[in-house]
DNA sequence: TTAAACTTTCAAAAATAAATGAAAGTTTGT
DNA sequence: ACAAACTTTCATTTATTTTTGAAAGTTTAA
């Protein structure tokens, strides 16, 4: 395999499992480009590579700025704007994590604790049935979303270290 | 809030939640739905409850039993079949771990294999630079998926939840 | 063996999500 | 202030995913 085939595979395959987890295919597309390029990149070049329009590139872009993970930069004596992904993997993880956590888990814990707290009829075992599952969710939920919070300190912890090499 | 309310909030929060992460919202709601009924439900009711066609219901109960997270159950006298979700969440957690890394993160992890082990100009930044970045991926991405393999055991154990703690 | 009661399948339709591209907006140099 | 060089926006189009429903399949009881 040559190195133009392994990176579109690469690029084409980050793409797909990106779209089985809830993100689009050309903004996963676009940071696996950034990701495996060792220098900035323009949108001139992600749309050329990519086959996307410069509405798709512009919006991908300033998406996956939102999100944290993808830096504007500014060569001195071009207009044009260049991109590069973060590639501290940790890092990576970290504010992904901090994103979903921000945007999905939050709200949905919010409406957790609303439905787990509702006052249920004495006698329906299955309204008693209803909060008792649900609170356990909540609690479920909140724990995984501070794990999921604590991840990145836990990877440089060397006592996290540890205990990983104790479970392997 | 009365309960069939908090019961109806709660099915569609859980399957927006679940088209966030890439699971079909169908598929979640009839999860979720299973997951606070206090007894097993017929393909009917949920066909009702969530005012969804047969064959949907017949096909995402039917991807439910195959990620091991639902199960059917007969009642003695009755023709019909009904089900059930699994209701306890370290076991949940860990059947969808264990599903996600069987179908997404493995055949990642073996494009990723490939790509980071294809013979490099020794002249090319460019080259080299994939080859790392994609092997540092491959390493993260198995360490990453080690840790979901192992979540359940380390919410069992007990220098797990110290650690926990202690992150906290 | 038949038929009733139920479930599954899958081609077609509908719904949803993503991409396009032209027009509007911005920035920079002169 | 102007215009060139570039970026963003968003209504429309396109692609993808999900849902439907009728036909085919299966199981059970008589």
């Amino acid at each position: 395999m040559k190195f133009k085939e392994a990176k579109n595979k690469f690029v084409q395959t980050w793409g797909a499992l990106g779209s089985q987890w809830g993100i689009n295919k050309t903004m996963a597309q676009i940071h696996a480009l950034l990701m495996v390029s060792n220098e900035a990149v323009s949108m001139e070049d992600i749309m050329d590579e990519l086959q996307i329009s410069r509405g798709n590139a512009s919006m991908n872009l300033r998406a996956l700025m939102d999100w944290g993970i993808v830096y504007k930069e500014y060569k001195a004596g071009e207009r044009r704007e260049f991109f590069t992904a973060e590639k501290d993997l940790d890092e990576l993880a970290s504010k992904i994590a901090r994103e979903r956590s921000k945007r999905e888990i939050k709200p949905a814990l919010k409406i957790l604790k609303e439905v787990s707290t509702i006052e249920v009829t004495e006698s329906s075992a299955e309204e008693k049935h209803f909060v008792d599952q649900t609170s356990k969710l909540y609690d479920f939920v909140l724990k995984a979303d501070n794990m999921l919070d604590k991840m990145t300190e836990f990877n440089e912890n060397w006592l996290g270290r540890l205990v990983l090499k104790i479970m392997k």
